[in-house]
DNA sequence: GTCTTTATTGTCAATAAGACATTAATCTAA
DNA sequence: TTAGATTAATGTCTTATTGACAATAAAGAC
């Protein structure tokens, strides 16, 4: 019995919900699909499959079954794409998915280069600061601000992801220059907004974590609009110092020097992460993407 | 082309390093394995091996693939295994492996109780104190005292495993009863070891970790004799509640009171876990033991 | 340099999968 | 309620794939 075919047909059949529909992907009459399902649930001892004439159902050791097999197909697919594409050049759709900030003001621009390195990978990109799991068919590359340990995922830190508390110089002539997070509560925040809600801005001393509510100017999840806010003045802004550097090196922001020190979580190492699928960094397209991303970006912010 | 029977082919040959050894395991002519393997390359358009009449190895990419095969073809047996014992009654054997510590005390008296519920099962513990993953061949059921965090490895938490110091009210009597970590500096210690190394006490005081560096009595990586140790008055000794409840229930050794709490890690929660491979929890020997090892344990220390 | 081991190739038989027609069951609609 | 349509299963024949066995070629051992 060819089993991978059985597999195959099996998980086409779970899927769809018949065997007819099936039969089609594969081009083949729904008996032979039939054959091979039956072949597999008499080599298993059990059944796959409650059928009646009409539909067709998974059996709860079915689903299981399915679940699994679906998982098993899905690597062995890409396992074999990365052999199959070994000896050609990097070509084909690269799925790049990226933090929203980061996308914006480091990722496209290096993209656009990495473009005319090798025209011939399509890039999709998509930005997103949504905790979207990198799964099989999601995303090829994709950079976030943490990672999910899990040993099928390679994670590449690219750099510090620390946030710092800015302002404009005007507003800080105005309204003086905080140096202790409870002075904060006498000015104007302006707060990023995550997928999970508004980012609380916290400081530790004596291994308590305190949060300050400093009054809210603005609230937005578009990270330049808040500092278009900051630069003219209107509140105390947080964000990544990458996402920073261009306005305090024009000197239309300046950092604060606060003390204990302001953070947006009480987990510590925040960073940048390049996340990719161990088994797809052979793929062409894959690991030259890999490659000139870390190169043009690890280290130098 | 039967590409799973290819890839079965293909990874015994890589294993081997030889057609004639990989065809005997399969008790057909090495010209299969040849000619199966010689299709899969020509389907991949890659060579995987690199032959001479007299020896084979694997190309780069070959080896690359053969890694991933490898994983792939196991986890299609396991859940092969799963739905071909899902009708069946627990039976077979069951490895499980545990802290050595707990296995005694804990472990080995509940399974003799389902060892008489469950016949059919024949049980291979192995006691160990090392960090071995549970990886596809290696055990069915493991309790460790943390858990590496897996997509598919289900842990349950069974119990704390706080570790606590305890010493003999004669010892106590005769040296006193320490109530700060400090005062220990004048006691003597029964240090546990570790496969990393002899275990250390810590304490907490405001946010900073201090070693207490108590006079060495005895190490050993043997629970039981260095309780007996304690109970014979030769030091203070610290070991997780579980291990200690009947000597201090019997009354030969007493936990003390210290402030602030003495610690063997700097990691608070301490746990004692039970894992499994989620795949395999409908096999019937690991289903039956899971269960019954949680109802016999959680809630219950 | 000969012998042995090992992978490959050729040919034929056995086996398994697919094509096609037919049957049985169930849902839909008149 | 009944006729029609859809869908899964089965029987039979054809085609394709795999294995068996013998022969060949190449590489290492003595």
């Amino acid at each position: 019995m060819d089993q991978l075919r059985a597999l195959k047909y099996f998980a086409a059949v779970a899927e769809s919900g018949s065997f007819t529909k099936a039969a089609k992907q594969f081009s083949v009459p729904p008996s032979s699909l039939s054959r091979r399902v039956a072949d597999l649930e008499k080599s298993m001892g059990a059944n796959l499959l409650k059928r009646t004439t009409r539909s067709v159902q998974l059996t709860e050791i079915g689903r299981e079954y399915f679940l699994q097999v679906q998982d098993i197909l899905h690597q062995l697919e890409q396992s074999n794409e990365s052999v199959r594409s070994y000896h050609s050049s990097p070509m084909g759709q690269l799925r790049v998915s990226s933090l929203v900030g980061f996308g914006e003001r480091i990722l496209l621009p290096l993209l656009e280069e990495f473009s005319m390195l090798y025209p011939e990978v399509i890039l999709d990109i998509s930005l997103s600061d949504e905790l979207s799991k990198i799964r099989s068919d999601d995303v090829d590359i994709a950079i976030r601000g943490g990672y999910a340990p899990n040993e099928r995922i390679q994670a590449i830190r690219l750099m510090d992801n620390e946030f710092i508390p800015v302002a404009s110089p005007a507003y800080l002539a105005k309204n003086g220059t905080p140096k202790h997070p409870q002075e904060l509560l006498e000015h104007k925040g302006l707060y990023y907004r995550t997928p999970v809600g508004r980012q609380s801005w916290f400081y530790q001393k004596d291994d308590q974590w305190y949060t300050v509510e400093v009054p809210e100017a603005a609230t937005s999840n578009y990270g330049k609009w808040l500092a278009d806010k900051a630069v003219n003045g209107e509140g105390i802004f947080m964000a990544p110092y990458w996402a920073l550097r261009d306005y305090i090196e024009r000197g239309e922001l300046q950092m604060l020097a606060i003390d204990p020190v302001l953070r947006i979580t009480q987990n510590s190492d925040l960073a940048v992460y390049l996340l990719y699928q161990k088994q797809r960094y052979l793929v062409p397209k894959v690991k030259v993407a890999v490659d000139f991303l870390v190169d043009k970006i690890k280290g130098k912010y």
